[in-house]
DNA sequence: GTTAGCACTCAAAACGATTGACTGCTAATT
DNA sequence: AATTAGCAGTCAATCGTTTTGAGTGCTAAC
C-alpha cells in the first residue's frame, strides 16, 4: 500500500530528526520545526496510524516515536533527499588518491581511510580478487633449494606473494625451462581459464605438470577473497554516537569489527551489480550486530568489481552523507583505476 | 629506605587483593584473606605507614586502600611471585607456532595474538629491522618499462617489496649486467654495511650509480620502523576490565590501539638488553593512556633483536600471568628462529 | 608493639515525590 | 469528513532525602 504524500513527508521529518538528535520525535517538535500548517493533533493522528503500518515504534505510551528498519530502508531508497559534498571535501578525497595512487594496497587502505574521516563511521573494505584477470608474464625465483619464488604481472598488477615447492633434483636449467613452457601456455589466459586447464592439453609442457598444479594452486590462492584484501578503519568512531553508551554494545560492536575474518563474512556475498547496499542489523543478517547498519557499495573499473566498501555504524546513521561519500568516493576511485 | 618484611608481606596481597577484585582493599578482607595472626588495626597502622611512603592511596578518608604506580613497579619487580603456565597453556603455544612456522610475518602476527589469548588484554608488538642482515643475492625483475621488483634474499628471509626505477632507455642487457655487478659488490655485506659504501669504491660499477642509489633507498626502507612492523591484537578485551565503564576511557584506549603509528611510537626506543619492561601511564610517559600499563619483552635471536611485544592493559593487571606469558613466548620464538 | 572498641566519614543504594514531555481521546470546529 | 483544541493520563528522568554499611583513625587498655 502507497502511504499518502503526507505520511511520506511526516514519516521523512520523523527519521531527519531522529537521526539528527538521537531522541524519540514527538508530534510538537515536529509541527514546530517542520509543518507550521498543520496542528500537532492532526501529526499524532498521521504518527499513531504510520505506526500501525510499522514505521515507526514507541518506547513507551508517552514518549516520543522512534524510526522501525523499515522505516530506515523507505527513508534511503525513497524519502531521503540527496547529499551534495562540498567542494572541499571532494578535494580532499582527489587529494588522498592523487598523493599514492602507485600500490594498489595503498589505494584500498586509503579508500576506507577516507570513508572513514568524511563519514566519522567506522568503514570496513574488501578488495575482490577478479578471476578474469589475465595473465602476462610468468616468472619463478628460485631462493633456497626446494622453494621457488612465483612473480606473475598481469594487466594490472605484479602478484609477488606466492611460493611453490621445487622438485627435488630440478636443476636451474630444468625450472627455467619450465618457466618459458608455462609462460607460453598461461600467458593471455584468465586466472580462471588457467584453473580450467585440462591434464592433457599439451605434450611438451607434460614433464611440468607438478610445478604447473603448484602454480594454479597459487593462482588459486589469488582468486579467494582473504583476511589480507580486508581493510577496516575508524573502529573508536562507534564511540561518539550517544546510543553506544552501553558496554555490552560497544563490546559486541568491535567483536566484529576488529577481526579481519568477521569483516569478511560481513561483506561476503553482495550483491555484483547493485551499487549502494544497506542491511539492517535488527533485519535478520546474522553478521551485524543488531543495533547497527551496514551500507556498502561495490566498485568497479572496467567492467569487473573491484571491491566493495562501506560504513558501519548505528541504525541511526546519516544516510544523507554516508551515501554521498560513497558515491563520491565510487566515482573518483573507478576513474583513478579505470585509467591504467 | 627499605621496608620491612611485614611492610612487603602486607603489601603484596594488597596488590593481589586489588588486581584480583578491582575493589579497594580494607584492613578487614586482610587480615581475613590473609593475614589470620594480626588484627584488623595492626594492618590499619601498616597500611597508613604503606601510605605515607607513598605505595597506597586513598579515594577518600573511609575507603580501603588503592596500591599507587610506585607499588605495582615494586610488586612486579620484588613482591610478586612468578606464575607458572599449565602444560596446557604452554602447549597451546607450541601448536599455535609450530603449525605455520614457515613465513616471518605470520610468525608475527601469531605472537600478538598468543599473546592476547593467553592474557586476556590487547596485544601489541613491533617487528625490528636487522640492520645486520646479510645479502645473500640481489635480483632485478623489470615488470614494466621503467620499473623493476628489487629481490633481497638475505640469511634469513626474501625481502620482495620494494621497487626502482629503471632509467629509461637502459636495456634488458644492461639491467642484467647492472644486477651481477651489484650481487658481486654487495652479496656477503650487511644492510649497514651497503649504506655506508663511498662512491668511488670500484670502477666497474660506476656506471650503475643510479640503481646503485635506488637499492639504497631500498635498503633503507627495510631498516626503519614501518607501520607494516607493527602488530594489534584483541582491541576489545579492554571492555571486559570494570575500571573501563567509562566511554571516554574506552575511546581514548581505543584511540592509540587501533592506530599502527601510535602503537609504533608506543614501543618505539625500548631499550635493548631489558627482557621485561614495565611502563605505567601515569608515570610520565606521554604515549600510554594514563590509566594504563604497558609490558612488554624484547626478544632476540641468534644475539640480534628480533622485536618488542607485549600487552597494554589496566594498570590493575595480571602482571603474574603476563610476565609469564611473555617469557614462555618468547622462549618459544626464539627457539623457533634460531633454530634457522 | 598489639589490639579491642568506638566515633566518625562518606559513597552508594533506596526511596519517594516532583516534573514535564508526551500521547490518546473526546468534543467542538471548519 | 478532516482538523483541531483541550484535557486527562502515562511514564522516564530528575532531584533531594534518608538509610546503610563498609571502612578508617584514634584512644585506651593489654
Amino acid at each position: 500500500m502507497e502511504l499518502s504524500e503526507r505520511k511520506k513527508k511526516i514519516l521523512q521529518c520523523v527519521v531527519d530528526d531522529y537521526i539528527e538528535t538521537a531522541v524519540p520525535v514527538s508530534s510538537k517538535s515536529l509541527t514546530e520545526r517542520h509543518l507550521p500548517n498543520i496542528s500537532s493533533a492532526t501529526v499524532r493522528n498521521e504518527l499513531s496510524a504510520l505506526e500501525e503500518l510499522g514505521y515507526l515504534t514507541q518506547l513507551h505510551t508517552s514518549s516520543g516515536r522512534v524510526p522501525s528498519a523499515e522505516a530506515y530502508k523507505l527513508y534511503v531508497s525513497d524519502l531521503m533527499i540527496k547529499d551534495k559534498l562540498s567542494e572541499k571535501e571532494i578535494d580532499y578525497i582527489k587529494k588522498i588518491f592523487l598523493e599514492k595512487a602507485d600500490n594498489l594496497e595503498e589505494v584500498i587502505k586509503n579508500t576506507t581511510k577516507v570513508i572513514s574521516e568524511l563519514t566519522s563511521y567506522t568503514s570496513v573494505g574488501v578488495a575482490t580478487p577478479d578471476v578474469d584477470e589475465k595473465i602476462n608474464i610468468i616468472k619463478f625465483f628460485r631462493y633456497k633449494i626446494d622453494t621457488a619464488l612465483v612473480l606473475i604481472v598481469t594487466e594490472r598488477r605484479l602478484l609477488k606473494d606466492n611460493y611453490i615447492s621445487v622438485p627435488e633434483g630440478m636443476t636451474d636449467e630444468q625450472l627455467s625451462e619450465a618457466e618459458s613452457v608455462l609462460s607460453r601456455l598461461l600467458s593471455g589466459k584468465s586466472f580462471e581459464e588457467v584453473c580450467n586447464i585440462k591434464d592433457d592439453i599439451n605434450d611438451e609442457f607434460s614433464g611440468y605438470k607438478n610445478i604447473f598444479l603448484n602454480v594454479v594452486e597459487a593462482l588459486k590462492v589469488y582468486m579467494t577473497v582473504k583476511e589480507s584484501d580486508v581493510v577496516m578503519e575508524g573502529q573508536d568512531k562507534i564511540l561518539d554516537n550517544p546510543e553506544y553508551a552501553d558496554i555490552s554494545k560497544i563490546k559486541n560492536f568491535l567483536s566484529v569489527v576488529t577481526k579481519k575474518d568477521k569483516v569478511m563474512t560481513l561483506l561476503a556475498g553482495d550483491g555484483r551489480d547493485i551499487k549502494i547496499n544497506v542491511k539492517i542489523g535488527t533485519d535478520g543478517y546474522e553478521e551485524i550486530p543488531k543495533d547497527c547498519s551496514l551500507v556498502t557499495a561495490t566498485y568497479s573499473a572496467n567492467g569487473t568489481k573491484i571491491g566493495t566498501y562501506g560504513v558501519i555504524g548505528p541504525i541511526r546513521m546519516d544516510y544523507q552523507k554516508v551515501v554521498a561519500v560513497l558515491e563520491n568516493v565510487g566515482k573518483i576511485l573507478e576513474s583513478i583505476l579505470t585509467n591504467r
